[in-house]
DNA sequence: TTGACATTTAGCCAACAGACTAAGTATAAG
DNA sequence: CTTATACTTAGTCTGTTGGCTAAATGTCAA
């Protein structure tokens, strides 16, 4: 049961839910990419990723200084497709998904730059 | 995206999944059961029920002076029957299910009795 | 080896969540 | 009507969680 309660945290938050709902659609996303996209400190966004990591929910890959993540959908087949049904119309998920496009077009080098410059974020 | 968030807060909790997964087996259970379950105060039960039955997981039927709980699967079918393949093996509700075996004998006046009394529990 | 850089960890603070007790509400019984 | 009873709500306290900044870690490049 504590499997499913670390699950169950772990989607039980807004954010968490955002970079789920996300890594439904891209596959896979770089930590600078989940940063950009929550609009938190790049450490809020490890701490985030961290927790869906160690619940199982989401693979890490490093490469280099980046790391990649994506859906684990193994762990939880049944709910990933629940929750995929029950968030893809929100509002928010739509809004993510148009910021995901501009944000996946910037290069990394030029997101991870813009994100210890200025406020940067893609409008 | 808010329904999703609102059902994965109220689950993602202990005792709120204990007494999720009871109701799986148990179909109705009287909220002098689920204090006596979970072995909180029935202020405390009853604000865990009320989560649940706000975020449209558990049903609530006033019968008199009491009231029963219900699972609501409509909700959320594919996420109850990962949940139940997930918690039903685990210890915590082994134990919960044998101590709702007792608990479900008691009378309902008996039990509530208890709970003002001592510390009462079956044993 | 040194420096730059992407990410993680540590330490801190404010907001939230869960527990309790006590007071309030609603129903049944005397 | 009054009292007892089953549950809920209010108020308080404490532990957890999410955010930040700063420091640490690990990797690439000069």
């Amino acid at each position: 049961m504590n499997t499913a309660l670390d699950i169950l945290k772990a989607l039980a938050d807004k954010n968490r839910l955002r970079v789920v709902s996300a890594l439904m659609n891209h596959k896979e996303l770089c930590a600078c990419q989940v940063t950009e996209l929550l609009g938190v400190s790049g450490a809020t966004a490890s701490r985030h990723m961290g927790l869906l990591v160690r619940a199982g929910v989401v693979a890490s890959r490093k490469e280099g200084r980046w790391v990649y993540y994506r859906l684990d959908r193994k762990a939880a087949a049944p709910l990933f497709r629940w929750l995929e049904k029950m968030i893809s119309e929100s509002e928010e998920c739509l809004a993510d998904f148009q910021a995901l496009e501009k944000i996946t077009r910037i290069g990394r080098e030029d997101l991870c730059r813009r994100q210890r410059g200025e406020g940067c974020c893609p409008k």
